[in-house]
DNA sequence: GGAGATGTTTCAAG
DNA sequence: GCTTGAAACATCTC
């Protein structure tokens, strides 16, 4: 699920505990989540803080605490964040759990491709590699420039994998880059080398427009979709292009691991 | 039982 | 050093 909007969605997810100590804290010390840190370096460097703010860059996640503790999170691909009351049982896949006065926040993850960091810092500054991310798609810094030079530094790759890279597209999913490929009509496994011009210029518009676009609908209580969008169909069977006066059966096919779904009417 | 799932990392080859 | 492409990671659901 997690791509830019989800993962802003589920960032706010813990701003109740914004203000609040963090009173004890649960870890599976086995879980894969830890492979970054040892989980008890994680119960240890949380407990009696508290939680100041948290941002969202992409697809990361980070929690600022007090005394300059930062706990990176990404959601993997089943990742999810959410607030319980305290007598909440603790279950089997809840990997991080921060107990503070009345309720607890909780990271799960049963597939386990989700990812932890915790550094601790003393000149309150966010660790570098989190100040070095690459421009958002909905910023300033994420211009028509850098896109085409990222676009022409991977001619054989297809345009949707391409789309997928977050070194140079934060926060693009599966979703989002389908739906980018077909908002401007190009087939998904256009490879880069063959866009034209006009065609890399559309995608960099159609890349912040949906970036745009998607944290908008998803909002603070994930808004449905406009059913305009490729997303609302592409996952049934027999599912039909929704671009007007189109109808055309819509295709899903393994493009390079990802399945990736067109409409072989639009996208030519 | 097998295939597939809205993601990233790693590794080998050119 | 770079790009490219496949496999691995772990678990649940259909």
């Amino acid at each position: 699920m997690p791509e830019l909007a989800e993962v802003e969605y589920s960032r706010k997810q813990w701003n109740p505990g914004i203000g609040e100590i963090v009173r004890e804290v649960r870890t599976h010390p086995k879980s894969r989540i830890y492979r970054e840190i040892p989980a008890v370096a994680v119960e240890k460097g949380l407990t009696n803080r508290a939680l100041v703010a948290s941002y969202a860059h992409g697809k990361q996640m980070m929690f600022e605490f007090s005394g300059g503790a930062w706990l990176g999170l990404h959601l993997g691909m089943t990742g999810k964040l959410f607030v319980a009351e305290l007598d909440r049982k603790e279950e089997k896949r809840d990997h991080l759990i921060l107990r503070m006065k009345e309720q607890q926040l909780i990271f799960s993850d049963y597939r386990m491709f989700g990812k932890l960091t915790l550094e601790l810092r003393d000149d309150g500054s966010p660790p570098p590699w989190w100040q070095e991310l690459p421009p958002q798609t909905t910023g300033p810094d994420f211009t028509k420039k850098r896109h085409a030079a990222f676009v022409k530094r991977f001619p054989k790759t297809p345009l949707k994998t391409l789309l997928l890279d977050q070194r140079g597209y934060p926060g693009i999913g599966n979703w989002m880059a389908d739906e980018i490929c077909w908002r401007i009509s190009i087939p998904p496994h256009t490879r880069s080398g063959e866009l034209t011009d006009a065609q890399i210029d559309s995608v960099w518009k159609a890349t912040r427009q949906i970036s745009r676009d998607a944290l908008k609908h998803v909002g603070d209580n994930w808004g449905v979709l406009p059913k305009s969008w490729l997303m609302t169909h592409r996952w049934k069977d027999g599912g039909i292009c929704p671009r007007k006066h189109c109808k055309a059966e819509l295709i899903r096919a393994d493009l390079r691991g990802r399945t990736t779904c067109w409409c072989p009417s639009c996208q030519r």
